[in-house]
DNA sequence: GCAAGCAGTGCAATATTTGCATCGCTTTGC
DNA sequence: GCAAAGCGATGCAAATATTGCACTGCTTGC
């Protein structure tokens, strides 16, 4: 460490209390030593030894500054531990705040694949409501934040985004299942079970829902898709979820998307698409895995799932 | 500091994302430079930038590499304060980081005071939006924030808090101007100027409008004191400010708040009080020049400003 | 009083750093 | 599809900084 050397011989001459036993030990001459100690000295504008007959010893500026110095190279220390132990372009992790759309099929996915290729790359997957994605963004808590609603503070930058119509999920054998686009007229009488107030779902829903004041029985709320998915065999009733919830779009339907519901979009006159935004800290770059794995997530979103993405 | 100019040539380069426009900004040659990395970057074992074709960019040995310098910076900088306060003579420096709020009056009261009893302590002040100020108190470039809003991130550390009540600001002579408080109702119909959409104020202001969905005309939106101030000499509105911006609750208005103005506070049933936070960055020990200015701003607010300082 | 041990300094030798010219590469713009 | 521009890397010579030697002035201890 040649940068640390000048702060090492400090060290030095503060533990022998001379400038010629310390360069003896430091195996360089008393004089280049000296002078560099002198040349410190200068930088900080006062003296940091004492002469003395005998040698020299730290005045009260020295030992503040040696204490400063040992300081440095106990975490030096600790940086250099903590870079050797990662040891690799392809190690790292990354940490990913995530509404609950994304993390039923689109991060699942794209994690897996990532994984395929990079296994020494770990994750850390938050689900997060309302704020807290943008929260922890900034926290540096998390390094890519999936966020389906408006973004409002400053701070995030949006790597990319996704457009994405409200679907209405209801049993195949529904009154509306034939239906290409459902009109929230259409909806009146029906059961609605709606997302948590929190959701951006809910909040494009409460816009067209208030504009057109329709009148529909809301008879639940649920953050839950398998809760509600499965709610729908019991009590005839409809819920609401955005294509890569779904896995539309995607190469067929998710797994676990039942069979015997069908999505149909809201008219887009109705509710106003929303939009997914993939998105990381301002100004902050990005760990080398954290930085692949956003661009493959933005590859995945257009190639796989046949999105639109604007970047 | 000749012992730290290789540390700091790795931060410029981090943060500039080219070696070609750090060695601009350093006035050295790109080729000195990018040696003086490769050397480092041999001396770690690793490389701690990533090589792209547009530059280069910090990998995650880098990052973690950069923080330890900019800590190291830092703390420096507190040696080197605090080695200067032994001589008698308090000397440093100390980065401040404010909303416009307490740009106005709070901090130049202050630091005019500060620096008459320390007049080698010189200052930098940067007015920041949003939650700019607590992204520089996390890359050591400031070491005091002063924010009027929530806060946002775990790493900032509160050291004092103030509340503070919006005021409405108005004409003299306007019809509200006898009034004690007012009432969000009694703005129905008036022209409103508001603050821009990141500052603090504004975001108090939604809070209330939206709860109680006043119809109110808003002619423009400002992140200027002066342009408000004056515009309502042109055309008859209303604008709204904090207690510190306006310089009440010290001895008497601000010198330059116009006369034939008067600011009434809102009612805090209708919009809540914020609350302006002291900061600085958890776990750093300040410079004592910086410490002591700390002490100074809460004494002041206690003291002079007659305000409720939580600590 | 004189030898021994200390930090500091002038000067020449040596090592290091810098700047110039240039390479290989990728992206961008026409 | 090709030229121009921008990037980091490298060989080599010039510039700069560091080092070692010889020596100074100083204090202490015998």
């Amino acid at each position: 460490m040649r940068f640390m050397t000048s702060l090492k011989f400090i060290d030095v001459v503060a533990r022998e209390g001379s400038i010629r036993k310390a360069a003896d030990k430091l195996a360089i001459t008393s004089t280049a030593l000296n002078r560099r100690i002198l040349q410190i000295e200068d930088e900080i504008g006062q003296p940091l030894f004492e002469r003395l007959p005998g040698g020299v010893r730290l005045n009260t500026a020295g030992e503040i500054f040696v204490q400063h110095i040992r300081l440095q190279f106990a975490d030096l220390a600790r940086v250099q531990s903590q870079i050797a132990d990662l040891s690799g372009i392809r190690r790292g992790h990354v940490r990913i705040a995530s509404g609950a759309d994304a993390l039923r099929r689109l991060l699942p996915e794209t994690i897996a694949t990532y994984r395929a290729a990079h296994p020494a790359v770990s994750f850390d997957l938050v689900r997060c409501y309302g704020d807290e994605s943008e929260s922890r963004l900034f926290s540096l808590d998390a390094d890519i934040a999936l966020i389906f609603a408006p973004i409002r503070a400053a701070h995030v930058h949006v790597a990319a985004t996704l457009r994405q119509q409200i679907h209405c999920v209801m049993p195949a054998n529904h009154r509306l299942a034939g239906r290409e686009q459902i009109r929230l007229r259409d909806l009146a009488g029906e059961k609605l079970v709606l997302p948590t107030a929190q959701s951006g779902v809910r909040q494009l829903l409460d816009t067209g829902l208030l504009r057109r004041n329709v009148e529909m029985e809301v008879i639940l709320e649920s953050d839950s898709f398998e809760f509600m998915q499965n709610f729908l065999h019991f009590e005839p009733s409809l819920f609401f979820q955005i294509p890569i919830a779904i896995g539309a779009g995607s190469d067929g339907p998710a797994d676990d998307f039942d069979p015997r519901l069908v999505a149909r979009p809201i008219h887009p006159d109705d509710v106003p698409a929303g939009t997914l935004h993939i998105c990381h800290l301002k100004g902050r770059v990005l760990p080398v895995a954290a930085a692949k794995f956003l661009d493959d997530i933005i590859t995945t979103l257009r190639d796989s799932y046949h999105q639109d993405v604007d970047q």
